[in-house]
DNA sequence: GTGTATATGTAGCGCGGCTACATGTAGTAG
DNA sequence: CTACTACATGTAGCCGCGCTACATATACAC
């Protein structure tokens, strides 16, 4: 897949794939691949940053865990981030039906 | 629809609606804006440069049409720009099946 | 004790779609 | 004939965000 065709629509994954679980950062990533069979594999540089951005929008929220002794930051959704995943998804469905509808259609 | 959502698909769009005919830049906005039902109305600083952008790539060729004493430059998709139309197809197939995926995985 | 998997994080680049602006013609409303 | 609107093309520069590359540290296997 193509660089940049992601652009617009990390949230909504990462929303997604935090959708009724907690996860770590680098457990997300790995979620991310499982889930798409091996198609997203997302460089650290990606998520982290993203992550707390989505935080600081106050659609997640963190607390570390100490875990054998090693650290982890895991995240949940808030209530406003459950909004913002509906809000994700109602709009993925419309981007796809207006930029499928284009390529399908006749000339 | 979110602005940059479109970011990766411009030229996917913009071969679509040339396919099997030649159309100038401003009808080309015309057209998409028919094809979906008024959700794209892109601007003309969007257009122009990538139209440019794709015919420097070999995808478009172009040529001036005066039509009663108003220039147009009409656009046409290459050999090669079929190609990329096909392989553009191809990938947005791809591109829907593993964000769709995810968004739509249960927990 | 060396290497690999696990784990988090930042600085800075690059690109592409968008905003805002510049330019000019054709038709029409008054 | 003048003003306004639709038609038509184009550029300069901004801005956001995903990516590359790098820094850091622990647990475990060999």
């Amino acid at each position: 897949m193509k660089a940049d065709t992601l652009r617009g629509h990390l949230d909504a994954l990462l929303l997604a794939v935090l959708d009724g679980r907690k996860l770590h950062g680098y457990a997300i990533i790995e979620a991310l691949s499982l889930r798409s069979d091996g198609a997203l594999d997302l460089p650290t540089g990606t998520v982290y940053p993203a992550l707390r951005r989505l935080e600081r929008a106050g659609y997640l929220a963190s607390e570390w865990d100490v875990v054998s002794g090693r650290k982890r930051r895991t995240y949940r959704l808030t209530r406003s981030g459950q909004q913002a995943l509906a809000a994700e998804r109602a709009e993925w469905r419309e981007f796809t039906t207006v930029i499928g509808g284009v390529l399908r259609a006749e000339a």
